[in-house]
RNA sequence: GCGAGCGUAGCCAAGAGGUUAAGGCAGUGGUUUGUGGUACCACCAUUCGUGGGUUCGAGUCCCAUCGUUCGCCCCA
């Protein structure tokens, strides 16, 4: 067929599967709101310059992945590939440090990569981020790390495991990068062809190659962790300390390197083996250096992202449904009784409850097979007869029991009628 | 960007060169014209992602293309 079809590496979201993504975005809302965060929300494009600049030129992020075209003002724009460049841009353009103390955002929205897709990864993907900026306590890093283990866990995913690290300052990188060289200069003509390259242009990754010699030659490689200054290395045991007195488990991972060239100290990846090869589905840490480099105060930040995507995946692999339910199912059969129906029904759901009208016009037999596959509790009926008297037959689907009552009188007594609903509702997970 | 696999209805699928393309779920209608969940019956793909080729004959073989899946690179 020649119908046109979502491009490649996007995809539709499904009204099924939409649901898994409102739950998912009302607990990080209502969690980073507890704990004092404010959305904000950047463009979806920004100038190329923006990423080029913040990311790193050498990174793989700008080198290949952007996507990236001129404007009809032959202007450089890239459609953002995460979200922490664009929010610290924002947050220089309007002088948000100038309100003084520290800026706790977050941020969700569509990120776009120019990838080959695979599982849990698109060129047009969804991310949810938080920034903390103008803290350089190692507090800041413990609360930003203990956030995301919270909304893993609220959203139904316990089995993950956390990786820590600390890449120090740009100083300590830089001998630490030095020693490295030196280190795997020798075994050059042992290392995979994808770590050759890397010697010098990126050492600190061959680190975490998969080519299984390469491995081995890396495991007596130097750690990051003895190139730390003094201070860095107490900032990562204070970040440590407190991880565990918030009794988050985490594993050290000298070799864990993120990918974009603005992290400082802290790193971290929330990590479960189910996903397949995109095995992360948080990553962040701290980024000291990146509000200055495009062009604002010397700020300390650090945040993370979730991939929403991955995210889905987890959940849906935990078998935890949310497909919404409907409280009421409404079935009427006749003109006046409909026009009937149709008004009782306006005024449950403004009464909050959930309530959806059969359409069809067809026989009860078939309006109440559909009541029963709607999953409501309950099923209200109006025929002629009812519409006469102004009456509905109410007919509770859990237990068959069934009632007429005067439609004005079902309007006293709806905080009854919810309690009910909810009563005979078999009890949804998240 | 590189390597491999896959593409038959809304979904899951059988089919391996030969007259009418299994089956299941879902859906629609009926048995039951004012009462659901069960059961039974009927209907539901002129066509196998798309385009071209081989052949008397192609869902089945070949080529291309698009999509998708898995892996590499990298990342969320």
């Amino acid at each position: 067929m020649g119908l046109i079809q979502a491009s490649r590496g996007t995809r539709d979201i499904l009204p099924d599967e939409v649901s898994y993504w409102q739950s998912v975005e009302a607990i990080a809302r209502d969690l980073l709101n507890r704990a004092a965060y404010r959305e904000i929300r950047t463009p979806i494009f920004e100038e190329t310059a923006l990423f080029e600049r913040g990311i790193g030129e050498a990174t793989d992020v700008v080198g290949k992945e952007m996507y990236t075209f001129a404007d009809r003002g032959d202007r450089s724009i890239t459609l953002r590939p995460e979200g922490t460049a664009g929010v610290v841009r924002a947050y220089i353009q309007h002088n948000l440090h100038a309100q003084g103390g520290v800026q706790r955002l977050w941020y969700t929205g569509a990120m776009f990569r120019y990838e080959r897709p695979q599982a849990g990864r698109q060129r047009q993907f969804h991310q949810l981020g938080v920034e903390v900026l103008g803290s350089a306590d190692p507090r800041a890093d413990a609360e930003v790390i203990g956030l995301a283990a919270d909304i893993l866990n609220t959203v139904g995913i316990r089995d993950w495991s956390l990786s820590l690290n600390s890449v120090g300052t740009l100083g300590d990188r830089q001998q630490y990068r030095e020693a490295l060289v030196a280190y795997f200069q020798p075994y050059l003509q042992d290392l995979d062809p994808d770590s050759q390259d890397r010697l010098h242009r990126n050492p600190l990754r061959i680190l975490d190659s998969k080519d299984p010699k390469t491995q081995r030659i890396a495991q007596d490689a130097p750690s990051i962790l003895d190139y730390l200054s003094e201070p860095s290395t107490a900032h990562f045991n204070r970040v440590q300390e407190l991880l565990q007195r918030l009794g988050i488990a985490y594993q050290l991972n000298p070799c864990l390197v993120r990918g974009l060239d603005y992290y400082t100290h802290t790193a971290f990846e929330f990590q479960l083996d189910t996903l397949g090869a995109q095995s992360t589905v948080c990553g962040g840490g701290r980024y000291d250096g990146l509000v200055r480099e495009l062009g604002g105060p010397e700020t300390p930040a650090v945040g993370w992202a979730i991939g929403l995507e991955r995210l889905a995946i987890l959940i849906q692999q935990q078998g935890a449904s949310m497909a919404p339910t409907v409280d009421i199912y409404c079935a009427a059969r006749g003109a006046e009784a409909e026009a009937q129906a149709l008004q009782v029904v306006q005024t449950l759901r403004q009464a909050k409850l959930a309530v959806e009208v059969d359409l069809s016009g067809s026989a009860f037999g078939k309006q109440m097979k559909r009541a029963d596959r709607s999953g409501a509790v309950l099923c209200l009926i109006f025929g002629e007869e009812e519409a006469q008297q102004q009456t509905v037959q109410m007919k509770w689907l859990t237990s068959g029991e069934q009632i007429v009552q005067r439609q004005s009188e079902l309007f006293d007594q709806i905080s009854e009628l919810r309690e009910k609903i909810l009563l005979s509702k078999p009890t949804k997970k998240i």
